[in-house]
RNA sequence: GCGGCGGUCGUCUAGCUUGGACGAGGACGCCGGCCUUCCACGCCGGAGAUCCCGGGUUCAAAUCCCGGCCGCCGCACCA
């Protein structure tokens, strides 16, 4: 019964993104193609007011320490080997169970079976490696899980065929790439936010789920950076003490645990559930965020993933899911502890040096042990030899050197010569020490603008006496007011339009409307989520005064038009406009 | 990618088994007009469909057969 029901929302949904103008197949003319959707003028809307919110919350409420930047969707090749995409992207990965060594299941294939695997898909090559027996070559454990990661959109960079770049699966690596640059721009302070909100492209094996599995879709990202030596979160006391979050912890699961528990902010560091400070705050932002979408906590929890399920870059992740009427949970967003490891990669295959100088408050003194070496002493000593001698001598270490000269009593044995100890003097030097340079760590909280748009609806979505209605927080409306003649008659028409045309001007999103019924038209605005809807009636004519009609109770008030907008403006902002007049 | 099911005006659907009177019917929506002081349920009229695409069988295909595309469900996969 209750799934029945389910599916039933679900279709209605779609049909009225469909008819409405949300959203639609891409390329419909040619048939469409499988993970590509349209946003239609409302979904457009919709959509922008989501990221707007997201905005808010991550960027505006915070923006201090985190700003937003824009990167290129294509990427040269290089970028992806460093992230490791390419590696960890392209090719069907088979691990062994037992070692959790990974290889590429083809090559395993070719190397120890003999056939030409290039190509083959996960069931032929499953075939072969269990037909073959084939076993870990290291350690000779079973071999499970196989799966692909060819996720990356191919593409070429200018007329060179070999010149590869690729569409990114992902918008973090512009901020990683660019880290220094941004770093230095914000006065090289950390903490330190970077933003980006643009389209990714995923070439998913078999995208479905209408638009919530896409293979190009807007992603909303911050990478977080901070000092790894203070990864204590001041605000996270500040904000969200005392408050707690729903997750199902990897531990929990491995119990066989499936509901989530709630866990205070400060419990969630105390106990290292949640190996970052800053990855907690975040989360708290998320669920807040998500909760101002129109979703209640009840319906969204965070599910870690299993040590085995985590991205290559992550020391642990968490997905924030959402209850909805057909799927079940589902993910919108995903928070990763990335570690140092995309800048630590960066640092590695750019050659330049992407590590931040922390300098200390006062600079530390550091008492250390030099070697001196008697040099005119040597000359005299070794003559002509002295020059290869002092070859061997300046290639050492300090250290070595000191370690050969301590351990030796009267003659120091260096290659075949034999140097007499005076000629070496062991001193004790003080070396002033203004600061370290490290490589900030990274914690990542990464939305998807459709999987919201999606969710919002979901839950906005309400029927009663066969009539649907949007429930749409006002401030994510599309269509923020509705404007309505009582009757189609010359002189209500014309104070329509004047009023729609003022509320315009003004600033709204507003639809005039003046065919049909009166309950028809507002069965049409309710349908499409206008949270108030304006009806010029006789008294209008006399007084100047029109009613507001609210969606969501249907109640209305009066209120002089000279106020309308200052009461509209209110609304908007999720005030209760209809209580207190 | 594999298997099952499906694809008819904007939407939902009738017709398909047993090929022909289908010039594809209906409802909702849309457009125009009339009537009307407040929640899609007053009246009249109109537009709107190469029956998903391609091929085949046949005198004749929405209907039967083959292939493709897309969707849903299951398996696999899933930053």
């Amino acid at each position: 019964m209750w799934k029945a029901m389910a599916e039933d929302k679900f279709e209605k949904l779609i049909d009225l993104a469909i008819r409405r103008g949300f959203f639609w197949s891409s390329y419909e003319i040619y048939g469409g193609v499988a993970g590509f959707y349209d946003l239609g003028p409302l979904g457009t809307r919709l959509k922008n007011n989501i990221i707007e919110l997201w905005r808010k919350h991550f960027i505006q409420q915070h923006q201090e320490f985190v700003v937003e930047i824009e990167t290129p969707v294509i990427a040269p090749a290089r970028v992806f080997e460093a992230s490791g995409h390419l590696e960890h992207f392209t090719d069907p990965v088979i691990e062994c169970l037992k070692c959790k060594r990974k290889y590429r299941a083809d090559q395993l294939v070719e190397e120890l079976a003999g056939i030409k695997a290039e190509g083959m898909d996960l069931k032929e090559l499953l075939e072969i490696i269990e037909k073959k027996n084939i076993k870990c070559p290291n350690c000779g454990g079973p071999l499970g899980n196989l799966r692909y990661f060819n996720l990356l959109f191919e593409t070429y960079i200018g007329p060179y065929s070999e010149n590869k770049g690729f569409l990114r699966p992902e918008t973090a690596q512009g901020m990683f790439v660019s880290f220094k640059r941004v770093f230095q721009v914000m006065r090289e302070r950390l903490p330190l936010g970077i933003a980006q909100i643009g389209k990714v492209a995923r070439n998913e094996i078999s995208p479905r789920q209408s638009i919530m599995r896409l293979r190009e879709f807007t992603i909303m990202e911050l990478e977080f950076f901070y000092d790894p030596d203070k990864p204590h979160c001041p605000l996270l006391e500040e904000r969200y003490s005392g408050e707690k979050l729903r997750i199902l912890t990897a531990d929990a699961k491995s119990r066989g645990e499936e509901r989530p528990e709630e866990y205070e902010a400060l419990e969630l560091i105390n106990e290292k559930i949640i190996k970052a400070p800053w990855l907690v705050y975040w989360m708290f932002v998320s669920r807040d965020f998500v909760h101002n979408l129109g979703i209640s906590f009840t319906d969204m929890f965070f599910d870690e993933k299993m040590p085995h399920e985590l991205a290559h870059y992550s020391k642990q992740t968490f997905d924030q899911l959402v209850k909805v009427s057909r799927w079940g949970w589902i993910e919108v967003s995903g928070h990763a502890y990335r570690y140092d490891y995309d800048l630590a990669r960066h640092i590695e295959f750019s050659g330049q040096d992407l590590a931040v100088f922390k300098k200390f408050e006062k600079p530390t003194i550091l008492k250390e042990k030099k070697v001196i070496i008697d040099k005119a002493g040597l000359a005299k000593e070794f003559r002509s030899e002295i020059s290869s001698l002092m070859r061997i001598l300046e290639s050492m270490s300090n250290e070595k050197l000191l370690k050969v000269v301590e351990s030796s009593t009267d003659v120091v044995v260096i290659d075949k010569f034999r140097i007499p100890k005076r000629y070496f003097k062991v001193i004790e030097v003080e070396k002033k020490i203004y600061g370290k340079k490290y490589v900030p760590h990274v914690v990542e909280p990464s939305f998807g603008a459709e999987r919201l748009l999606y969710v919002t609806l979901d839950h906005a979505f309400h029927e009663s006496e066969e009539r649907v209605v949007l429930k749409l927080p006002p401030y994510l409306a599309p269509i923020q007011v509705a404007v309505f003649p009582l009757l189609s008659r010359k002189e209500f028409i014309l104070k329509a339009r004047e009023i729609h045309m003022k509320l315009i001007r003004e600033g709204f999103y507003v639809i005039y409307d003046d065919s049909g019924s009166i309950g028809r038209r507002y069965a049409r605005a309710d349908e499409i989520g206008v949270p108030f809807a304006i009806t010029i009636d006789y008294q209008t004519l006399k007084d100047n005064t029109v009613t507001i009609r609210d969606r969501d109770s249907r109640k209305q008030i009066r209120v002089r038009i000279e106020d309308l907008s200052k009461i509209l403006y209110k609304g908007l902002k999720g005030e209760n406009i209809f209580e207190f007049v």
